[in-house]
DNA sequence: ACTATTATGTTCATCCATGAACAAAAAGCA
DNA sequence: TGCTTTTTGTTCATGGATGAACATAATAGT
């Protein structure tokens, strides 16, 4: 039975299509299922270095893209800047991150790693990607790339 | 340019592969980036119905397993027993949910949804229903299928 | 130049989720 | 039966993220 069948006050059957009667809905779930179960993985894969997936989102992209401003990071993340403001001390403080001041704006505030910091990074990025590897393995190439390619359209949907 | 090269102490070029270098990672980072909007895009969808996304997950699994325990739903979601212990006093007092002790077992408090409660979990599945549908229109059905079924794989190897 | 608007980052109250410690009930075991 | 272990749910201190209100700096408009 694909419908929940209800009689309404009229005495008409009334049909629903629920949920997990459409294929896209469980799909979806599919997806959504996958990433919350990444997050706990990766996060105890993380946790002998000593840093969160939040404090390793930072350091990554500022690896990435040295001197970007907290916006600028705060954007990548899709968080709010209050978050940045609220993270970068403690990565401040533990010498990982450094931040200066940019000569010819005088508001923000560019993000670099110290030495400490690219080398924990570095080892992070180490365990990421061989986790990423090991869980992508029961894909095959060009199926790791159909989904990359399916994702990013649909990013782009969501975003318009 | 696709590795960093650094000279270490020994004057030797060391080269470590960085993960947007691997379409491994680039792909993930796609599913990854997808969910966290979603989130967004579902959560403000969800808004005027005066409920959040996390009593969403809640009412619609009630819906779908109704007299479920506290703990079989916080399995589900993927979240700590502590965490139904706290949304569950709200949902209860919304008399979204009703929460009925168990005849054979009195530890387990077993989960239903209200006449109330059913309403309002109708109306947002099909908020959630239309809004999975429009996302996924840039998706063909093989296409959508697809992932569905290699996320699936993927979740499976996550979990062993 | 002067003012109004916009942009960047910080602070604060609040909300969720966590995990450890706990209480109560059930199950296992002698 | 009586004792220990396991299971279920709650409480509490903690931490991360939010968004509104704010301060400061840059930009636009006149």
């Amino acid at each position: 039975m694909n419908k929940k069948q209800e009689v309404d006050e009229t005495g008409l059957v009334a049909t629903q299509t629920l949920p997990w009667d459409l294929p896209r809905f469980r799909n979806w779930i599919a997806v959504a299922r996958v990433h919350q179960l990444w997050k706990k993985v990766f996060g105890e894969a993380l946790a002998p270095l000593g840093i969160q997936v939040a404090h390793y989102d930072v350091l990554a992209n500022i690896f990435h893209t040295p001197g970007l401003t907290q916006q600028a990071l705060a954007g990548k993340l899709l968080v709010g800047r209050s978050a940045m403001s609220m993270l970068l001390p403690e990565l401040e403080r533990r010498e990982l991150v450094e931040r200066r001041g940019d000569d010819t704006d005088r508001r923000v505030r560019r993000l670099w790693l110290t030495p400490t910091g690219e080398a924990m990074t570095r080892k992070a990025m180490a365990i990421h990607v061989a986790r990423i590897e090991a869980m992508m393995t029961v894909l095959s190439d060009a199926e790791c790339d159909a989904v990359g390619e399916m994702m990013r359209r649909v990013a782009k949907a969501l975003e318009g």
